[in-house]
DNA sequence: CTTCTCACA
DNA sequence: TGTGAGGA
């Protein structure tokens, strides 16, 4: 089949079968026009490429995973990536966890500055405040340049 | 329809 | 990582 057929097949665009192969991930046969000509494996060797990209993986990892398991090596081999995974992705949770804390520690403290200057004489609290103070409410971010 | 490259978020 | 433009 072509990359349409595959693309629709696989939920993916054919942009990204091309970015894949061009990442050396994927490797599908020609046909005489150029058209890439893509197997039933090729297309099962894709959705393995997409479903690691989803959790996670670099291409490098990926690349990589691949390479070992075509020189021969066995399933413990995933086993061991995706337990591997699993640990950065912890140590990840870990650390944006600390992140948020801070973020919010730093809040309460500056709104606390806040509540204090305008309890002493500089009482020039203008309309356009507002300072509704959710803790654990997700702060969307609204700055970001176009 | 497909291919590729360049640029960008 | 993934996309859009633009040309062949």
């Amino acid at each position: 089949m072509r990359m349409r057929e595959a693309a629709r097949k696989l939920q993916v665009s054919a942009r990204m079968l091309r970015h894949y192969e061009a990442a050396g991930l994927l490797r599908a046969a020609r046909l005489d026009n150029g058209y890439r000509s893509l197997s039933e494996a090729d297309v099962q060797r894709a959705a393995w490429v997409r479903d690691l990209i989803a959790a996670g993986f670099s291409t490098r990892e990926v690349r990589a995973l691949a390479a070992a398991l075509d020189a021969g090596a066995g399933p413990p081999i995933c086993t061991a990536a995706l337990r591997n995974k699993l640990e950065q992705i912890d140590r990840l949770v870990d650390a944006l966890t600390n992140r948020r804390r801070r973020v919010a520690e730093r809040l309460v403290r500056q709104q606390q500055a806040v509540a204090a200057s305008s309890t002493s004489d500089h009482g020039k609290e203008g309309p356009g405040d507002g300072n509704p103070e959710h803790s654990g409410a997700p702060v969307s971010a609204p700055g970001r340049p176009r």
